[in-house]
DNA sequence: AACTATTTATAAGA
DNA sequence: TTCTTATAAATAGTT
């Protein structure tokens, strides 16, 4: 009491004091009144008004949601000093419980060669860490892909049903043209080929999209299996 | 100036409006009494004494070191949190520039399924990230494998060389006794078979040791080689 | 999104 | 590495 009261001109140190003391759970009542006399305001506990928080799970949905936001925030402007500072290198994922957000941070090129302090099960440990993630990753994009794939096929199979359709109203015109060429034919006989010229247009048209939706099929079957060099096929894949 | 004298009870206000000048760059004339007559120190600049730091590598080696090992432990603390509080799942890998320590936290199974949030370009970017860093791990930890298999044989190498002349010992001592017999058979013929014996042991300890040898030259041999399956049989081999 | 009172992290020194 | 202390930074709760 006798320390604190010489030293308290100094608000910090005060502050420390009360600090430590809240910390092993003891009350402030012989500070207050200093502490009111410099700060303005009065102690209102042991832990103060808004600041101090248990680590543990937070229930209200969007206190969690906000502080989440906050605290990301701060551990990735983290991360990031942290890998300048100390040229260091460092990898930070973060998920979500609720909105199923991540954030990824990495600083250079994640891990070089620098894995000589680690023991062959600190080693096996991370092998297997870094393999489960790898299969949740590939799990997930192969799902994205074979989506796409599925409407892909989706989107083929109406573009199948239109030129179906068109390929008909052709025929019809083809007819008509080629009854209209009859009849142009009871005037002369030289423009006879141009019918068969339009008719073989249409065919055309018509092969260019089984050209298409052939592969389409394709990749829907064979991509769910999981093939060992299905991967690679990915990278160079562009579907649209 | 008029508002902050006002207001200047309020010690706490006043570290604020120093704080933001100062990230503004500007000096603190004004404030340095009033800081003064409350804290009893004086400000020195517009960045005060111990604190504020530019974010940028740390030449000095020491230094980096002693900054590295804090915000380390404090990244990982915050890391914890996060997940704690806000339920999320965090992963955090750090390498050091010096002392290739590695530090990993990991609440509940690193990554789920919530991955659904990442477009496909993201979990590309990702897994190839985890392809690398997996490589490097197992790179690391077949290097070890290989050095451990190394040192076995060379102690193999030289435990052949002691059991060599260890036998040479056995081998004159055994024709010593041989001589014994004979001198002994000069008074009965019975036991003839005692020597034998124990020459058939001699043979039988080298025997056990070329077993033991086999396999520990196989595997120098067959492992550098990267085989498909040795990854899984490295798990259930103990080398001591 | 801001604000602000508090707690926490940490730079420098020992 | 660990302790201390002054400071800067993060953040809980409020508006």
């Amino acid at each position: 009491m006798c320390i604190y009261f010489m030293t308290l001109l100094r608000i910090s140190f005060l502050d420390r004091c009360r600090q430590r003391e809240a910390k092993r759970g003891k009350t402030l009542i012989f500070f207050s009144f200093f502490y009111f006399l410099f700060k303005g305001e009065k102690i209102k506990g042991v832990i103060m008004g808004r600041g101090k928080i248990e680590i543990k799970k937070i229930e209200k949905s969007s206190s969690r949601q906000v502080t989440f936001s906050k605290r990301r925030n701060g551990l990735l402007k983290k991360a990031k000093e942290l890998a300048i500072l100390c040229d260091a290198e460092v990898g930070l994922i973060i998920f979500s419980s609720s909105s199923k957000l991540h954030h990824f941070a990495s600083s250079r090129q994640l891990m070089g060669e620098e894995l000589s302090g680690l023991s062959i099960k600190d080693l096996r440990n991370l092998e297997n860490q870094l393999e489960m993630s790898l299969k949740s990753v590939r799990m997930r994009k192969d799902q994205i892909l074979t989506n796409q794939i599925k409407e892909l096929s989706v989107k083929g199979h109406h573009i199948h049903k239109e030129n179906l359709e068109l390929q008909k109203k052709l025929d019809l015109i083809c007819q008509e043209n080629t009854e209209l060429q009859r009849k142009v034919d009871g005037n002369g006989t030289v423009e006879a080929n141009e019918g068969s010229k339009s008719s073989s247009h249409s065919y055309g048209f018509n092969n260019g999209y089984d050209e298409l939706q052939a592969p389409v099929v394709d990749l829907r079957l064979s991509l769910p299996q999981q093939l060992p060099d299905a991967d690679t096929s990915y990278r160079n894949l562009r579907l649209f």
